[in-house]
DNA sequence: AGATTTCTGTGTCGATCGACACAGAAATGA
DNA sequence: TCATTTCTGTGTCGATCGACACAGAAATCT
């Protein structure tokens, strides 16, 4: 069969982490078609035969986010010995693409439609709805380590993890703030003194 | 003396009260200038002549944001017998107003411009310097600890501050994604068992 | 009263937003 | 070869953005 008609003349896949970028950069809404197609290097005609609409770019930028920015930290978090040092790992990984200079500082999901700030509803509830999936991730793997016994049954596991979510978010503020690699470690490394530990 | 010509038709706090809340709902980019005036219920000259601009009106409600629904926190900081009963209480009092069902969720500082969501890049910077004034609001509250002794002088303020900063802002998004009181309430107790003790 | 000052309402400005129509270019299939 | 299919580039659409010009209305000062 093959592929009929005109072959398109750019990498689907390039144009799409060019969007990524520009999208965890300027935000959803700040990301407009000129500043997309401009970085891309195609016509709005283009992206929307492609992409279908900027919204739907977006999504597709978001699911990139998470299969390629995020997997190393999920991966990290699922392998870890225990759930604690599993989210440790885990946010260990994430601040250090938070605090990448090739990179723009912060997370895509956290920061590029801060809910109202998107004109656009569902965007908002979008992201909304990815954030919430973290903090499930969270849930499951205290709830291994519970199971290990590395985390004692006693614990408030949905708090738990609705804590180490926050300080996510929050790290993705504080590194959109500027600060550097370090400082994000070691808010890490404090946070994680909280932890209920079988002998308190 | 008094006042020479005509009075202005309406109140300029209540209107930078409802442009502040409007902000607070909506972010900076996404209060357009129609839904600004439409809820101030005045027309754009009026608002240029009183409040210059857009950015303007934008900084003068962050200001009010700050001397009005960040006040009680403030004080609830400063005048707690402790450092760690000082954040617990601004903390607490924080989160009262983010998921308060009268106002808008979350931080209006945290959420009204996140970074480079915000095309005005002046207006960007201006919120980063307010979040990085309430980390040292925190650093100078633990350096009194530090002094009263309810904090070990083998603390590291810095870092303790940038986390409680980090807390602080991890919650104006969890109210956001809509968290309740009580979530973020058992969010903060378990974020506070970090606190370094002059027993540990 | 009349001059002066200040605020308000209507209307509109150029720029930019997201989105697409349309025609031409470039590939494959018969 | 040539019909068919698919993609690209130019151009533009109506809507909306922030910002203000202008004239009239409403107050104070002389």
């Amino acid at each position: 069969m093959g592929q009929r008609g005109r072959p398109r003349g750019f990498d689907r896949d390039t144009a799409l982490r060019t969007a990524m970028e520009v999208f965890w950069k300027y935000g959803y809404d700040g990301a407009s078609m000129t500043r997309l197609t401009t970085e891309m290097g195609i016509a709005s005609p283009s992206l929307y035969a492609c992409f279908g609409s900027k919204e739907g770019l977006f999504r597709e930028a978001v699911e990139l986010y998470g299969s390629t920015v995020g997997a190393p930290a999920q991966r990290a978090l699922e392998e870890a010995p225990t759930a604690y040092e599993g989210i440790r790992a885990l946010l260990r990984a994430n601040i250090v693409t938070f605090a990448d200079p090739e990179r723009p500082p912060g997370c895509m999901v956290v920061l590029a439609a801060a809910a109202g700030s998107a004109r656009n509803e569902e965007v908002s509830a979008f992201v909304t709805e990815r954030r919430q999936a973290v903090r499930e991730l969270f849930r499951q793997r205290l709830e291994r380590g519970v199971a290990a016994g590395d985390v004692p049954a006693t614990a408030d596991l949905g708090t738990l993890a609705a804590l180490y979510t926050t300080v996510l978010h929050g790290l993705a503020v504080q590194a959109r703030d500027g600060a550097t690699t370090e400082e994000l470690q070691a808010i890490i490394e404090s946070a994680m003194l909280s932890a209920p530990r079988a002998d308190r």
